[in-house]
DNA sequence: GTTGTTTACGTCTAACGTAAGGATA
DNA sequence: TATCCTTACGTTAGACGTAAACAAC
């Protein structure tokens, strides 16, 4: 069964949705209130961020002690989230 | 039926996969080996160009002449789409 | 108890593949 | 006729919302 399974495993490929997700929650520090800004419910963020961190093999939050905060390589990869969607943004 | 259908009329939101597709294609200009490239059928880039068109509001090929050739906005659009990838793609 | 994040689950959009249709040389 | 692009259509993955559970203060 399955001809055509040659599919060449696919590393769950990085979007901009990622990006303007972190971008929010990096920015708010506060997961809801990212939500909003980014006009979605709360339950999609936190497994978008997942997905992100995943994606990366890299630990972008430090989720510890009921509070949000950006772990070293969460503050620069925000920079370059923000560069790139200063760039995309316009368009 | 439809509660809850109060949703914000999101605008098609750009994609890295669009930008993807266009530098294939506009490296190619040539829609099949664009796919082949890109691990996909042919099928999937026509819809997503013409995606990326109406979203950018601007015309990027010119296919007439059963030849795809870039516009001069598409020239434009491939240096950016090349530029952003190449900040993105490592990740 | 209150505030804030995560998980479970059903719905729906949209991206893909298969296959057929058009258009140009 | 041969080559290339587009359209039709059924399937499937994944993004979202509702709602409930969990954790820290």
């Amino acid at each position: 069964m399955n001809a055509g399974q040659e599919r060449g495993k696919q590393e769950a490929a990085l979007e901009l949705r990622l990006l303007r997700y972190f971008v929010a929650v990096a920015e708010e520090l506060h997961f809801a209130r990212a939500a909003e800004r980014l006009g979605v419910e709360q339950s999609p963020v936190s497994p978008a961020m997942r997905n992100l961190e995943a994606t990366l093999g890299v630990q972008l939050f430090d989720r510890s002690a009921h509070q949000t905060r950006l772990t070293w390589a969460g503050q620069v990869f925000l920079g370059e989230c923000r560069r790139v969607l200063a760039t995309v943004e316009p368009w």
